[in-house]
DNA sequence: TTGTTCCAGCTTTTT
DNA sequence: GCTGGAACAA
């Protein structure tokens, strides 16, 4: 067998990692130190070189895409399909562990996932129907709540009642919640881990069967587990010292939503034979850029320590700019793109990267106006789209009737006259009786109260959710999705839709049907599921990424928590201000600065090549014009590893030059960028840019007293000084 | 039922 | 200051 593309391609620390004999291991990797490879190559030799079959594996990631990424990346050094390997999300595996022992894990054969939108939808109508003000009970909190609960393992039984009145209505709230999801077979992610761990704790005959299956147990991102998820691995490896994990404590940016950076400690404890190798040779950024990570991350308390080192030479200085305003900023970086490009750069070599998506909108004004391609990361994905989801609660309703979340979401989409009054009784009905919103109907209907018209809605409805099961019986998935999409009236509720928007939410719809054709069922059909129930998980476990994959060259720009993992050649990093970054929220917590700090860390180590730094001295926020502090973490980066870029000359465009036309006022060529100027209200300032021509032209000054401002230069009535 | 107005909120995100 | 959602009027 040919071990040397295995082994081969490893450092030493990487080598040892790879092929330690079988134990506890924690491989603390650092940023662009081949995690990931180690991952790939230790399974690869497991399966190689110790003759472990590839079913007895388990692999756990956080995203579908590393464990896409991963399970590719196996199948290419093995040379064959990995299929009977478990690969997969930590929600992943446990749905299909659910699937598989639904009657022990107390579920129904047909229950679904429902989404974090759907999991939102079903707290409101809650809330209604226990009468809670939404206002008082903010529907969000509640959802947090009760999520924060089950991550923590804790079920609503488990509550202590404290005398808070407030906690003790949120319990209620939680409670009330279970019984409803219990009911209609609703099961949500954080559901997923916890009943998934309930199943193993309480069935020892199969926790025996799947400690004994998976004789090798991988975690990557280990630093981003939570409490039930680290309690499940410990479970399914209790005693046998099987786990691997990789993670890396520097790189923790997840605890807002409950990871535990503590269990990379706790697993030394739970673990006493475990090994512990680090990974610290980076193969991605310059010598300078790695020098700055890590004096930033040295700030930081309680760390395993680590420092990142390359074989490749310093590089070029960072570049730190510093903008008068955010607008000044996204210039200065579109140009510095547009320059990068001039110079046979890709664009999708450059990344801006920001801490909020708010701060997304500058950059896209200006790289539109520039005609640069660019694509944003974020925001809504495919199967979150409200008439997708619309579609999907069809499928789910015919799958199963007692779906309460679904039936609400489509009895009135499209009309059908089925208005509140109606759907009031029989949430009333349904909550009076412990059944679900379908029995409900059918209960109203027997009661034959009300009129003639509200009856026949209601029948309607029914009859259309009966017929379309009926005929989507015998037909291929994408028939049915095909059926019902068309049956259901949305194309029709679309079509007619005014302006475009209504043209691409049937383009959606269309490509839902091609979702279903192009849909791998073989790929884990072992479960006992039908195709459709198994389209409908896929539906809800993987959002799909929020755009087809686009090919063309385009910028990319993103929040720093979403850059985490990948890597470019030329970095911006802006916004780097105090209350920006770190976040006003965070500035007055220890742990969350600290968090914060990391997230810098993650952010400046994304750069291969070139990075830059920006911060405003002017920033609009909410509304308001703020006047930041550079952040502390531009002071924890030693001042000899930064250029700073001395802006004018570079930015300075030839206005006059290139609209000789702005001449109608009586100012042309008199405003030059630097030029001191007086206005009668806002006093004395300097001209920073000037923007349009003719009556559109605007100039943007540095007032002494008020600031940045933008003026009309046709109403200004500047003068010269 | 739809279009309009009003009002709160406003880090970060995957599953 | 903008956005999305909810309340309200026609």
């Amino acid at each position: 067998m040919d071990v040397t593309s295995i082994i081969d391609p490893l450092n030493d620390a990487q080598r040892q990692a790879v092929t330690a004999p079988s134990q506890a291991m924690l491989v603390l990797a650092g940023a662009g130190s081949g995690k990931t490879r180690v991952l790939v190559h230790r399974i690869a030799w497991q399966i190689q070189v110790e003759g472990l079959p590839a079913h007895s594996i388990l692999a756990v990631t956080f995203t579908n895409k590393a464990a896409k990424e991963m399970r590719g990346r196996i199948e290419n050094l093995l040379n064959v399909s990995a299929n009977t390997l478990w690969i997969g999300t930590f929600h992943g595996i446990a749905h299909r562990l659910l699937r598989r022992h639904a009657a022990q894990a107390k579920l129904p054969d047909t229950f679904q996932v429902m989404d974090s939108g759907d999991q939102l939808r079903v707290i409101k109508r809650l809330l209604s129907t226990l009468n809670l003000d939404d206002a008082k009970w903010p529907p969000r909190e509640i959802q947090w709540f009760i999520n924060a609960q089950k991550d923590e393992g804790i079920r609503a039984k488990h509550c202590v009642e404290s005398g808070d009145a407030h906690q003790r209505q949120m319990l209620a709230v939680y409670r009330a919640y279970e019984q409803l999801c219990e009911r209609s077979g609703l099961v949500d992610f954080a559901e997923l881990l916890l009943r998934a761990h309930e199943l193993l704790r309480d069935n020892p005959e199969v926790l025996a069967f799947y400690q004994q299956r998976f004789r090798q147990v991988h975690v990557d991102e280990f630093q981003d587990t939570n409490t039930i998820q680290y309690a499940w691995l410990r479970l399914l490896t209790d005693g046998r010292d099987n786990l691997f994990v990789v993670g890396d404590d520097d790189q923790s940016i997840y605890g807002w939503r409950g990871a535990k950076i503590e269990n990379i400690y706790s697993f030394q404890r739970h673990y006493p034979n475990h090994q512990v190798i680090k990974l610290e040779q980076n193969y991605r950024s310059t010598g300078t850029i790695l020098k700055a990570a890590n004096n930033i991350i040295a700030n930081n308390t309680g760390r395993m320590g680590k420092e990142l080192w390359t074989e490749a030479g310093e590089g070029e200085k960072i570049s730190l700019y510093t903008a008068f305003n955010e607008q000044d900023e996204a210039y200065f970086v579109v140009e510095r793109i547009k320059a990068w490009v001039n110079e046979g750069g890709l664009r999708s070599d450059a990344a801006i990267l920001y801490r909020a998506n708010a701060q997304s909108r500058q950059f896209e004004e200006k790289l539109m106006a520039t005609g640069t391609p660019y694509r944003v990361y974020g925001g809504l994905r495919f199967f979150d789209r409200a008439e997708i989801k619309n579609a999907l609660a069809y499928l789910r309703l015919m799958s199963n009737r007692d779906d309460d979340a679904s039936f609400e979401r489509i009895i009135n989409t499209p009309t059908r006259g089925i208005g509140a009054k109606t759907l009031d009784e029989l949430r009333i009905i349904a909550r009076d009786q412990s059944i679900s919103l379908w029995a409900a109907s059918i209960a109203l209907l027997n009661q034959r109260k009300m009129t003639a018209r509200a009856t026949n809605a209601l029948v309607g409805f029914l009859e259309l959710i009966k017929q379309l099961s009926l005929q989507a019986e015998s037909l291929e998935l994408y028939e049915k999705v095909k059926l019902v999409v068309e049956k259901s009236g949305l194309i029709a509720l679309y079509t007619k839709e005014k302006m475009d928007k209504g043209e691409e939410k049937v383009e959606n719809l269309e490509e839902l049907v091609n979702a279903a054709k192009l849909f791998d069922f073989d790929r884990a059909n072992e479960e006992n599921m039908g195709e459709l129930d198994m389209f409908l998980t896929h539906a809800s476990l993987e959002s799909g990424d929020s755009q087809a994959d686009d090919f063309e060259d385009c910028v990319q720009l993103m929040t720093l928590h979403s850059a985490k993992g990948l890597e470019f050649k030329l970095v911006f990093l802006v916004g780097m201000e105090e209350g920006l970054f770190p976040s006003q929220q965070s500035v007055d917590d220890a742990g969350r600065l600290e968090e914060e700090r990391r997230l810098c860390y993650v952010g400046m180590t994304r750069a291969m090549q070139q990075l830059y730094l920006c911060y405003t001295e002017s920033r609009r926020l909410y509304g308001r014009e703020t006047y930041p502090r550079p952040s502390r973490f531009l002071r924890e980066i030693p001042p000899e590893l930064i250029h700073e870029v001395r802006l004018r000359a570079t930015v300075s465009r030839p206005v006059s030059v290139a609209q000789p036309k702005a001449a109608s006022l009586q100012n042309l060529g008199s405003y030059k960028l630097g030029q001191r100027v007086s206005h009668a209200k806002f006093g004395e300032g300097v001209v920073l840019q000037i923007e349009g021509s003719g009556a559109q032209e605007r100039v943007q000054i540095n007032f002494k007293q008020v600031g940045v401002k933008w003026l009309m230069l046709a109403y200004a009535n500047l003068e010269v000084l």
